[in-house]
DNA sequence: CGTCTTAGTTAGACACTGTCTAGCCCAAGC
DNA sequence: GCTTGGGCTAGACAGTGTCTAACTAAGACG
């Protein structure tokens, strides 16, 4: 991994909390029990990863992270924790690249800026954009809306 | 397919040509040639049907399709002349659904709106919305964006 | 004509993503 | 102790998309 995506939601004074980043493995068992989720070693392990991280990981992405530190773990643990997080609303989905799903534990709404050269996801804040006309339009009752920007990272940061 | 998914452009006077729609085997061949592509048979019968489609297609939908009238026609050739179509700018790739790209033959600018009961996509006209303070987003150059809604149809049409 | 070359196509193998199933483990309740 | 049920594992499975080797057809050239 390396490079670290978040910064952009930083950038702006952070209206919102802490976005659940960097929890405790205590926090963490009671987010999840917060939520009605019992907290097994391995679910504690995948929701201590994934909702601390903000690189809007692929599921395949957090099993090699987590089978990392707790080896005796499948692909179906992962595959059903996170669906049970996205069911539980701490995690949101986001099918915004080529054919895989990548999840974002920033679940309140924001847009999403896609980096063309790296294929990195990074989260613009809801109010560094306004969207403008959208009540008018006729034939469809919108219960959310994003803005999907593409381009480049510029060097200026 | 049975219900047109088109509509929505079509609703505020289209300031944009015809888009292609309903083109002659033979206007499908100029503009295959136009844009630097052969057109053998299987291309000129996937062009034919998917640059007319306003259903966004999948890959797998496309195939169905023209094997209907063309049916020796393996996947791999959808894929290739797919691909092709793209890389000449005639189709426009979408990852907006979970885990399988659409395509779209309208490739001017505009939104899009996914009905989340039925999964559809429907184009949204470039105007229809407007986007502000995109100038302002730091440490990023923008080449393009768009606006994705989520909702359902209202009866009201 | 026959041969060579090249583009296009085909069928199938392959890789990857995501789901499902059968069986195992373990803790709680009786 | 035994039962029950939730959670876990490994592997099978299905769908999407890519890649490869072999076949075909058409034009170039002798």
């Amino acid at each position: 991994m390396g490079v670290r995506a978040c910064a952009v939601v930083a950038l702006k004074r952070a209206p919102h909390p802490p976005y659940n980043r960097g929890m405790s493995r205590e926090a963490t068992a009671r987010t999840l029990a917060e939520h009605g989720i019992r907290p097994s070693p391995q679910r504690l392990a995948i929701a201590e990863w994934v909702l601390a991280s903000s690189a809007h990981p692929s599921a395949d992405r957090v099993f090699e992270a987590v089978r990392g530190r707790t080896p005796a773990i499948s692909r179906a643990t992962v595959y059903n924790t996170l669906n049970l997080l996205v069911a539980k609303g701490l995690l949101r989905p986001l099918a915004l690249a080529e054919g895989k799903v990548v999840f974002d534990p920033l679940v309140e709404r924001h847009h999403h800026f896609i980096d063309e050269e790296t294929g990195a996801i990074h989260d613009v804040p809801w109010n560094a954009l306004e969207v403008r006309r959208l009540e008018a339009l006729p034939g469809f009752e919108v219960r959310e809306y994003q803005v999907v920007v593409r381009g480049k990272r510029s060097r200026g940061r």
